[in-house]
DNA sequence: GTGGTCTAGACCACG
DNA sequence: GTGGTCTAGACCACT
């Protein structure tokens, strides 16, 4: 079963979107592995306070991309093949930073002030997590 | 008068958001300064192919946030005071930063790859604006 | 005991109501008789294929309309009186041709055409019936 | 503008359908024609007493099958074309003729019951529209 | 005013 | 318990 402890919801983007790449990121982790079980729609909503609903758009659109599969009254499960990881990791990263570094530049930063913030955010962070 | 030449629209949020964070993020990184000129309604409207109401909505929002004055048939100005634009600077980087080591670290990356990442996405970025 | 040969599933809507129509039609068309028996929950559903469930939200149904009788342990039987089947017999042939000739009028066809149609229609599905 | 006066509501099947139905039975009778325009989604909602979204799904459809095109801000207006007009009149008749066989023979009537049901009606019909 | 999208709640069939 | 579908309300961008 997939945990979704780490899971940090944002309004800026839309929930199901969240789900859907919170999934994409544990898969190209290795932290979700093909196989496991996926939270059930009801347990999932109840878990994040949202609709039903909501959850199982994110899973529609995952089950369309071929990451997971669902059949009436059976559990959903990771279906995802190791190709389609592979093209997930690569493309998650990139994303993300690409974002990151533009937002940066227009903030009139300069390369080292981006690297000394990622330094510093991530051992700050890196703390916090030992204390817990 | 404000530049919006490094504007870069994306769909993933709306858009009178995308212009808020624009001139917020040009304020904190001192691009932008207090008593400049903000372009008109219709002016941006037309620069950025977006509707005027968009705009209009952006405007509106900063107004109520006391960023920007305008009034009937002046043009508007920033009006940010310095108290204003130093609690936006640092939190708009430490936000960035956070939420971006925040995903790194949940698919699995470790300080290393984040700080590659980083400067291999800068430096590419450079590179396109030069050719530009 | 009554027979289902002649149930033939629909996906356009909720498949208990599909067999409370059919038990319905049966009464009015004569086919059915008060005091005969109703097939069991478990039997009806895998002759039908489907959920337990769905028959035993049909007859649940039927129930509180008084159509059929069922005690613990024991066969459900047929108890609809005189009365109920009288307003069933006419009400059902009415309100389906009352549509039907909706339909048509609405699709700008004429009386000849209608019972053209049916005419026709009529004769393939018996000649299908025969097949079988 | 396409007119919803002669929609009859029903409960027994979605109401998406419905209005798609409605729409597809008026191009194949001739009373909606390509190039008219398709009442407004919050228009219709008003009208028939639904959800905005109820309509939103039909139109959107019907889209999809080249009946309709909608565009941002712009009504929305019928764009099927000849060859798509003959291929619904025959379906629709057959459809609506086949399930009411149907219905008839497992009711246990003769082709004559029928034929005389759909004649008494359509007179019935006939005469109430002439008294409105 | 227009259409497009996200979130929400209830109901259905199924195991 | 499971997933699938229909209806509903609010927000967004656009003419």
């Amino acid at each position: 079963m997939i945990s979704f402890d780490r899971f940090i919801p944002s309004d800026s983007s839309p929930i199901y979107l969240q789900i859907i790449t919170y999934i994409k990121q544990g898969l190209a982790a290795g932290i979700i592995k093909p196989g496991e079980d996926v939270p059930s729609r009801r347990a999932l909503s109840a878990l994040l306070g949202v609709n039903p609903n909501t959850v199982q758009k994110a899973y529609h659109t995952l089950e369309e991309e071929g990451v997971i599969s669902s059949a009436q009254g059976a559990k959903s499960i990771i279906t995802a093949d190791d190709g389609l990881i592979r093209s997930l990791k690569g493309q998650l990263l990139d994303d993300l930073s690409e974002n990151y570094v533009i937002a940066l530049k227009h903030m009139n930063l300069s390369k080292e002030d981006a690297l000394a913030a990622v330094s510093r955010l991530w051992d700050e962070m890196s703390d916090k997590e030992e204390i817990q």
